[in-house]
DNA sequence: GTCATTGCAAATGCTTTGCAGTGCC
DNA sequence: GGCACTGCAAAGCATTTGCAATGAC
């Protein structure tokens, strides 16, 4: 059973059919799929939901708190469930996969204060890039 | 005079009036814009340059390394020309200012082996977030 | 029964592309 | 003078929006 269902529950959404599925659909660790993704997913098990359903709900859930979006390629945005542990992301600029990762420290404290511009700082996102091993071995 | 021409020249890149002015309008630190901005600024020299140039001269100025691609909110991409040396950026979650930063170390050491996944790490990108001095002012 | 939510279809914003004409080397 | 580059206009994605119909509570 999905803690992502119960949390919503109890924060009063309006359980349909079309919201269960996306939640569905967005949940594990490692999962980084774009609006188009989850569409065709969530469409697999309910055939009729529609692209604007899908984009509305993904809306929410970012705005709830519960999915971030991530944009790794300045193409369509990835939406990850993994909310509720910081982490950064490693991404193959081969294949495009994504991985969740956890690096030491906090990167904000990498930022002297002469570097900071008055700028009240909040947080700070990484995307480390690189070459996987499968497309390591592919070349 | 312009480092950047000179590089371009003596790359063998075909000159013409168009291409100066878009390299002229991406020249400086802390510049940050979109291709629609660099259109009207080089479009204020050049009222006849059309979007699709100033696309597809982007394009060549990253394929190079001469320009870096940035993208902080999903949006619209920006096209900063400080290509040359390592940094990263700090943007304003209320107005969206950016400013180059450079923080102490590698971020790259950061990722412990353990959550390399078999990766060969290349680089890392960092957008540090907060409030600007001048939006935290009006606040 | 009410009102939020859905689906459709059209609109929007950003970017790319095809192709005929232009002008740099 | 050849061929890369330009401009135009149309096409292409990703995403948002308006509005009538639907269905959860």
């Amino acid at each position: 059973m999905s803690d992502l269902l119960d949390r919503l529950r109890n924060r009063g959404w309006r359980l349909t059919s079309q919201r269960r599925v996306v939640a569905e659909v967005l949940d594990g660790t490692h999962v980084h799929y774009t609006a188009d993704e989850v569409h065709a997913r969530a469409a697999a098990r309910l055939p009729e939901i529609s692209r604007a359903t899908v984009y509305n709900t993904l809306g929410e859930l970012v705005s709830l708190g519960e999915v971030i979006e991530v944009s790794t390629d300045g193409r369509a945005k990835r939406y990850d469930p993994n909310a509720h542990h910081a982490h950064q992301h490693l991404v193959c600029d081969r294949c495009g996969v994504i991985r969740d990762v956890h690096p030491t420290g906090d990167p904000v404290t990498d930022l002297p204060d002469a570097e900071r511009y008055g700028f009240t700082i909040s947080s700070a996102d990484v995307t480390y890039r690189g070459i996987c091993p499968s497309c390591a071995q592919a070349a």
